[in-house]
DNA sequence: ACCTTTCATATTGTATACATATGGCTTCGG
DNA sequence: CCGAAGCCATATGTATACAATATGAAAGGT
């Protein structure tokens, strides 16, 4: 098994997802070895899958740059992603066994604690609802819907934005997952299917209100 | 620029969409090199390319093999290229310009033409089609979309197989273009949208007729 | 006879050295 | 002073050698 590239690949994803690699930086591969402790080669091959997961993007003299999302390509993604995890939020509710949907149902009452906290535990919401959402596709049982979808979730600006929800939003989060478990429960897919497009919608609204005042607040 | 890099991953997907390489072959890096005349270090470069293209899967001890794809792998591609390519229709009726059209309806008529031939000419129908639905993608204006459905339209399953579509099939395919045409011309996406999810289920149900052919002709 | 363990071989992972191309800077000419 | 052209520095692409690891076969024990 590859111990340096997957090393490499971790750091250098952690290294983006938590902006110190900062957006539309351009990444030397030497830089990098050294920063990993190992060789260029495994670099190499790290920024290879970190360019599929989009989180890297190349020049056409094949300089990688950290990937810059402007407005238009954080709605077009938000947009494939509600289509996509209401798709799987369709097929899972055909075939969801009920310990698959107990552990939905556990997760999201991690959720509702992790909301009731004095001051909202913002990490054990994103880990939790991370968790429902994958148990989601999981259950969806299509591989390449899975793929395609894990390019499209985790990406560095909406993953910082998060520390910024209100609790509102949370609580909003952890209601309509309630409705998701009902919808799973009855074995309705279009239901299911219907929740999971606006969710991710109101997910989207969410994120453009903390993203503006984010940007506003650093001006 | 990757001179042997790119070479390389041209021959071997050459070689996997032929069927040269047949599917769950394993592939020996290093008499990819011998074939490519290059050395491994971009075919290993190639393979990672291949593998996010869904061409190449790697076994748990990292070995590489062409992939192979079950009749639910099939169904579950056509699955999300269905929705894919529908919602990429959506996004285009509004956008698309009356060039793009024209050039859409250029395509249109040069697969007639493929079709009239006495021996229907197959390939210039795939490359037609290929063209017009290639614009449709581009004329969605969404990079993320676009990317996705790379991935899933080129396989070499479907590939191979449609050099066995009856000359019916080929004209259906012509008169739904003429249909999404009418879409585009009126700026209809919801039409436009709901005759692409329907072109591409017809599309399978004539894959599948096609490959059940092909597969009992073998035995 | 079958299972387990071990060793040989083949294949992939990593490091390093070298080749090549790109981008920026300097310099020369207008 | 501006622009263009050529050179130099730096980054990426490629080849090769070596290391680590997995696979399969053979041998020995139960």
């Amino acid at each position: 098994m590859s111990r340096a590239s997957d090393h490499a690949y971790a750091v250098i994803r952690a290294m983006i997802l938590s902006g110190e690699l900062p957006s539309g930086a351009q990444l030397s591969e030497e830089a990098l070895a050294l920063r990993c402790a190992v060789s260029r080669t495994p670099v190499r091959d790290a920024l290879r899958r970190l360019e599929a997961d989009l989180l890297i993007r190349r020049s056409g003299s094949q300089r990688s740059f950290v990937a810059d999302w402007t407005d238009d390509d954080i709605e077009d993604a938000f947009d494939l992603r509600s289509m996509l995890e209401a798709q799987a939020a369709r097929r899972a509710a055909t075939r969801l066994t009920d310990q698959e949907i107990a552990a939905l149902r556990f997760h999201n009452e991690a959720i509702a604690v992790a909301i009731a906290q004095p001051t909202a535990d913002v990490a054990a919401f994103l880990e939790h609802n991370r968790a429902f959402h994958e148990l989601i596709v999981a259950g969806a049982a299509s591989p390449r819907l899975a793929g395609l979808l894990t390019r499209l979730i985790e990406q560095p600006v909406i993953w910082r934005t998060a520390q910024n929800y209100g609790r509102d939003n949370l609580r909003r989060s952890h209601i309509e997952h309630e409705e998701l478990l009902a919808a799973f429960s009855r074995g309705d897919g279009s239901w299911a299917a219907s929740i999971m497009a606006a969710h991710i919608r109101r997910a989207y609204h969410s994120f453009l209100d903390a993203y503006t005042a984010q940007r506003s607040h650093a001006d």
